[in-house]
DNA sequence: CGGGTTATTGATGGTGTTCAAGGGGTGTGG
DNA sequence: CCACACCCCTTGAACACCATCAATAACCCG
């Protein structure tokens, strides 16, 4: 199927299936391509690089630009680049043919795209914000962690902890009431988000209710129904493009809201 | 919470949890413990090796047998060893505290546990048969793969595709029913032996079905109900420990049953 | 202000859970 | 060798949670 010509789509669910506009930055007008400046040098692979190791590794970066509601790369897609994120908020999702979705993380600053290092990518990745990246060519980037051992030490570090968030979030699909998943999700958002910004008690979420849904294994309507009962319960306030947590022990409580 | 102590649980549903009584093999006392007559040689990560490293990881090997119904290692122990399957089958899984479980996956052999080489398990592992497993001191292990970048590669690569499999997963208990959930569990896990053992119309089951309603995030009516209306559709038959398939390609219907 | 998208809320119903009882296999001890 | 206990699995009936359907409200951007 063509991405280009659905306008408007049978259920307002895949809203983001716009082509991939990339932008790429050439030059010093007005990106910053030095990795001595980048955000998230000690969070990102880079990390484990030395001066002289990232001198390599920024001689086959290009830095990229992908607009809100755009499309990085789709699920099945031959994977040409691997990315490491700057900037922004990325969806990462698996689709099943008639239509329903999952979604299997959300991508920010530090995360890297394409750990597999595989011929084409597991899952597609949709820009919910302005996103800014490092992208590096699949080959040449396989090629320089050949070299590096430290490079490929914590490539399989990020992947190993991935993993370990993945079986995490099998519990919540599996085995977690619809409250316990929001309360989860919002928690372990609010963490993530403290380890990049510092802490705050407004939430930012810049995905929709239907990606949030989707990352739950819930509907839209069950989402929303559950924020406004946490909110009814004053354990979160509803603010724009996010929430204010005015509760967080409660919040943990209607995590653990046991069952029976 | 002392193991040993509990001989009738509460609900039957923690039954394996038996101390875990680990027997090693010192000397060719009836175990095979040379590499070169391993039976998942090049399906471990072992493969990634040449003659001369086999021999260095040789070296540390110890070798080890679990019986069936017996604990490899809990969730959140400390891992003084990561292990290597040599035969039989694990349940892997991770408990929240007020009895729910979800099992995150099965281990076969050629399967590694312990490839984060972080300190503590992020999951149980308990013995649905008997096992044999090569077992390695993990800094030791740690300290050899810092030496063997091809095994690092390896260890990634297994990383990444367990990675892939646990996306996939996320799709199956987030968004598909319950018919289709046994479907493609009974497929997936086919196709896992097939490579294993060669094609079979018969399909051993080492699991219980409570062990298959926790990896599906069902109850264990649920998966016995959904069996029942197979068997009925002619699509496979229920034999000791296990299933026959009839019917292929209706199971592969049964996967993809649309909702709606 | 108007069109379109996204979020909320209500009413209803279905899928899977829960509760309960019975069947079938296996191992053990009399 | 049978009786009995103990699991595990199956089956039935009632219920609950969440999905579905539908209408409205809020929002954004033109």
């Amino acid at each position: 199927m063509s991405p280009a010509d659905m306008t408007t789509q049978e259920s307002g669910r895949k809203a983001l299936d716009l082509p991939g506009t990339i932008q790429l930055c050439g030059s010093p007008d007005g990106c910053e391509s030095l990795c001595d400046k980048c955000q998230v040098r000690l969070l990102a692979v880079c990390a484990a690089l030395d001066e002289d190791e990232l001198k390599e590794l920024e001689a086959i970066a290009e830095h990229c630009v992908v607009g809100a509601r755009h499309t990085l790369f789709q699920e099945g897609d031959a994977a040409r680049h691997v990315y490491s994120v700057t900037s922004g908020t990325l969806r990462l999702q698996r689709d099943i043919d008639d239509g329903r979705r999952q979604v299997v993380g959300f991508a920010l600053p530090g995360d890297f795209l394409g750990l597999s290092l595989e011929s084409s990518f597991g899952f597609g990745a949709d820009a919910l914000t302005p996103v800014t990246a490092c992208r590096f060519e699949r080959t040449r980037f396989t090629e320089l962690v050949a070299r590096k051992p430290e490079l490929q030490r914590k490539l399989h570090q990020t992947a190993s902890r991935k993993l370990a968030f993945a079986e995490d979030h099998m519990v919540v699909l599996g085995r977690r009431k619809a409250e316990e998943r929001v309360a989860i999700f919002l928690l372990r958002w609010s963490e993530r988000l403290q380890v990049l910004r510092g802490p705050s008690p407004t939430l930012p979420l810049p995905m929709g209710r239907q990606d949030i849904a989707d990352y739950l294994g819930l509907t839209i309507e069950t989402v929303s129904r559950t924020i406004s009962r946490f909110t009814r319960d004053r354990i979160i306030l509803v603010v724009p493009d996010g929430v204010r947590v005015l509760d967080r022990s409660k919040l943990i409580q209607s995590a653990n809201a046991t069952h029976s």
